[in-house]
DNA sequence: GTGGTCTAGACCACG
DNA sequence: GTGGTCTAGACCACT
């Protein structure tokens, strides 16, 4: 389910994190799911369970899981709320390189052609994600 | 000149090279213009000049000023060829955040407006600058 | 492993840099090999631990060796493309003093019988090295 | 008569001795030739006069040049033993940089081909100079 | 004065 | 344990 990149530079925990997201914004995981416990996940991605420990922190930090006493991590019912969250922040992400770009000079046509690029038409699309 | 956020988790270092290459983008370091020396920035920021030293290194790894025996550190005259290249990889940071919003839900028509507010009209952006 | 020369005018760091990049060459060290740590190398060569952390920055530019969070510094997979650079640019230094000991007089049967000593047969290479 | 690369890494001074050794070597200044004053060519070449004096401190070093009290500067008599030297050591130079391009894995059919590039025929080699 | 290298020792995030 | 960043202060060569 996870794929983890151990040469990459972003943390190992960081990227769990990421790719849980992900999966919560694509509708793969629903609320109420189970998340793997921390130790079958340790095993899975032969990652220490200290890593899964934070990744599992964050996430809960977030609102994103709740864990159940003595029955493990559960993806929130009140994630949905959450997820709007996640988008606003995405967008603000976007203006912000947006804005370094034009103050290196990249010029509206530059950015509209690279938005053409990402939103082209669906049949294209599919096989991208 | 440099303004430096001792809270950021972004390495000072970093931050000297980047608005460096700010400086260099926006046309207000034209080369052969020396570069403040290590000692004296490193007074003006409060900082070790090792750190100076590091961003010195860096900045000259990346083609954008020489050091001159004995003189100091000069911003390099083939320093345009550079700018280019930094235009292209801002390009595909544009790029790559864009397709992490898409994957994140967000619509063609989110991403247009926000395009719109950075790249508004004149007399809308002048109080934001 | 690595035998420094302290009273050197050519920089530890660099040394070090050096040393790895004909460990490289020579195959002693393979794609996927665990570098000493930081401070134990440190210890070993009785260098300061900035001095070989200045070296590792200067293998992972080069594109050597990458840092696995945690783990410690290991060749890198893709370091066999790099070497062909590596030996390209030792041909071009080779051309270059050449060209130097063409003008201080050098003939051709000079340079030659110097190629002959460094490419002599095998028998007699062996106690050379 | 000199020409000095400002930018270039290796010292200002050192430039002016391996050029004189290089004049030396190809004859355009003969034993006996009076050298510029160190304040004419300091005005000369827009280089500070320490660093012409350090320069000619070096050629009176190595013998190539005598200073005559109340006159200046002088090419040795004695230049010619000198440039033998010069020239031994060049090759040990050479020799070095082979070993070094041997370890990285140049085939001595490289080298040669190497050779033959920067002792070709005469009349191809008199533009290069 | 300049940049470049080095030591000594500290703190941080990551696993 | 790992690498990465930073401070404090030193020495060197070059101009």
């Amino acid at each position: 389910m996870f794929q983890i990149d151990a040469m990459s530079r972003v943390p190992v925990y960081e990227q769990i994190v990421e790719q849980t997201e992900r999966f919560l914004l694509s509708g793969v995981l629903a609320p109420g799911t189970k998340m793997p416990s921390v130790r079958s996940l340790s095993l899975d991605l032969s990652v220490n369970p200290n890593t899964i420990q934070k990744a599992y922190s964050e996430l809960e930090r977030r609102g994103f899981v709740k864990p159940v006493p003595g029955k493990g991590m559960f993806i929130s019912e009140q994630v949905g709320e959450c997820l709007g969250e996640v988008r606003k922040s995405k967008l603000e992400t976007i203006r912000a390189v947006l804005v370094q770009g034009k103050q290196a000079g990249l010029t509206r046509a530059d950015v509209e052609q690279c938005v053409d690029q990402v939103y082209r038409k669906y049949e294209e699309k599919r096989d991208e994600v």
